[in-house]
DNA sequence: TTAAGTGCAAATATTTTGCTGTCAC
DNA sequence: GTGACAGCAAAATATTTGCACTTAA
């Protein structure tokens, strides 16, 4: 098989290449799950994902690697209003902070960007003096479909 | 401004006995905690508090009470960044939500409440037909101190 | 070569649950 | 009196760590 998925060259591998964070096989699994989830997926089912792309992964090096990815910057970690237990999700940090919306009903995940959003935060760095690393705004309620 | 607390304690009481809620020594002595707390406190904090008024009072009755404050909406369940470890953080309601954060380096949580915050949230509302129940956002960075 | 990374097992941390006896109403 | 509540112990869930072996650079 000439282009296994291991070999797709995903930003997350290039970015790390740069800070001279060392690849391995297990991170490149890990790093294809995030890189490809089309949900948000805790520390288990990325570890059931990237087994398999390769079946002898650990759980401990799932939280290490989260964990590496989460010091440099390259993921989000989202409580979801702990819809589901207290596992915390994780997704690729894009260039624009968005708003995560969890239906207390039927748990759906809503996200939305917002300009109002970008706005609070640099009101928030002037009035406050402070420097914002990162911003986490998760909204419980009920979707369209689940009011009453 | 943070816990700009000018209202009578035992509020807790009242709002439970309203709803027809029973009220025991130990909800007593976890409402007091949680009403004169001058900072955000975790569930261990909480019991170790309420043990000094009530000693036999039991860790599990600790969070069965969190869980019912914030089923009526008492209380807040905040995560403030999982700065020191993964526990959550509680405060009471008050009328207006408000932003938390947390100092990356020093730890310290700075509150504050924002018009532009509640436009927002009507906002979204809108925009996406979701009716809000909660809304938290919390912000990791640097305060005015800690910048490099 | 060698520091960084991994698997494994055990430890920690946080929260939940089953059960039985107790107490607020 | 009775249904809600509490204490206790054990389980469930989520994450971290120590250590010896392996591997990327």
């Amino acid at each position: 098989m000439p282009f296994a998925n291991t070999e797709i060259p995903g930003r997350f591998q290039a970015l790390l290449a740069e800070r001279g964070i060392r690849m391995t096989g297990q991170r490149r699994a890990i790093l294809n799950v995030i890189e490809t989830a089309k949900k948000h997926l805790d520390a288990s089912q990325i570890l059931r994902r990237a087994r398999k792309l390769d079946p002898a992964i650990d759980r401990s090096t799932v939280y290490r690697t989260l964990d590496l990815l989460k010091r440099h910057g390259l993921i989000d970690e989202l409580d979801l209003m702990h819809l589901d237990g207290e596992a915390h999700y994780y997704e690729r940090k894009l260039n624009r902070d968005h708003i995560h919306m969890a239906c207390l009903r039927c748990g759906k995940i809503t996200e939305f960007v917002s300009d109002l959003f970008e706005t609070l935060k640099v009101q928030i760095e002037k009035e406050c003096g402070h420097r914002i690393v990162v911003a986490r705004l998760e909204i419980g309620g009920y979707c369209s479909r689940c009011q009453t």
